[in-house]
DNA sequence: CTTGACATATAACAAACGTAATATAACATA
DNA sequence: TATGTTATATTACGTTTGTTATATGTCAAG
């Protein structure tokens, strides 16, 4: 007899209002009375889907990995060895709007994570992930594939946060961008060859 | 007639009290109160020495930013050309509790840049003097500086992200440090042939 | 329809914030 | 030592925060 919703669309939904605030406006931000606004209605919908602030934003940096994970297992499973090495550190850089967004958020939440250990812990788990990923792609690539994976995660890392500190838009970010895709390429050329 | 301080080495003291509190707590944990009471006193003495806490923790910035150039400048003075870039590049990495620190401010302010201009410009501000000092470094070991450069601050930062991130400590963190000593080399070598 | 459980909105609370105003303490000069 | 300016502490004020409590709305089942 009760009025019935999809309770993890909902929460979903609340998730991604969470990361349009971060990713515009700083983690500070983000609190329940904006994030609220921002999905469209007020805090007593949100408390009734999150508790608190801390497990909404918690869900919000797990749902942002899950995400990214996600397209990463996509475009690691066609082509050549070099190819889905390629392609996967292609998708890890912010070179649209959406990988932008995420990268925003995580750089609000590496911040953040300085005093919160779940925040910490949920970024240590994700680099895991994503450090196992990189080392089976370059097994068949480099004869030492885990010293050639602490190279690259640095690589990207830098390059993703080189486009995402700092305000670029229009003109000059499409260029930072090409930027960056031109120097990954260049030192993905050593396996190339 | 009046009372007299040291007023620059006040507010240097204000500036550290900010440090530690956001290293160790983040950027939310810096308030006025915080602060002064991590400096030994309270907010009236604070604001008698800043206005706001916006001008406050922009200072604490600036300040980071003009602390590490002083010893950036000093390590790039002696040696070979190799040496001088590798003794700037190990200079740069958080490797000692003092450029801890520097690290975990930066990466929350680099958080905090996303809505404050004035935070983002004294970034791009930094970000353009160590770029020129890495590119002079580079032009006698490389033939394209430029995009050598891109590689190398993208490298170094994302080392530096790696430890300064995630809650490294005791032995964990040395080893840690390490591995990214190490990793730096391993890039530098195709200079040192 | 009526009903009752769930969804959402509204309202209220204590706590903490930035900031400003005011009061006290300290000290260099006369 | 007396004086007056500066340094510091104390207090207070208006906002905003997270959170909780209460009221209103909504919809599927009976």
């Amino acid at each position: 007899m009760p009025k019935s919703v999809d309770v993890e669309e909902k929460r979903a939904e609340f998730v991604r209002a969470s990361w349009d605030v971060i990713a515009a406006e700083g983690f500070e931000a983000a609190t329940m009375r904006r994030v609220a606004s921002e999905a469209g209605c007020t805090t007593g919908s949100l408390t009734h889907y999150f508790a608190d602030r801390r497990s909404l934003l918690i869900e919000a940096l797990r749902s942002a990995h899950f995400q990214a994970g996600e397209r990463m297992g996509k475009v690691a499973e066609e082509g050549s060895p070099f190819e889905r090495l390629h392609a996967v550190l292609l998708e890890s850089l912010p070179l649209d709007s959406v990988r932008m967004r995420e990268w925003k958020v995580w750089l609000a939440f590496w911040g953040a994570s300085i005093n919160d250990p779940a925040i910490a812990s949920e970024d240590a788990k994700r680099y895991a992930e994503w450090r196992a990923l990189l080392e089976n792609l370059l097994t068949p690539l480099s004869q030492d594939p885990e010293h050639e994976a602490d190279l690259i995660i640095a690589l990207v890392d830098g390059l993703g946060i080189g486009l995402a500190r700092a305000g670029f838009a229009g003109a000059a970010l499409k260029r930072k961008q090409s930027e960056c895709e031109a120097a990954l390429n260049r030192y993905l050329g050593k396996f190339n060859d």
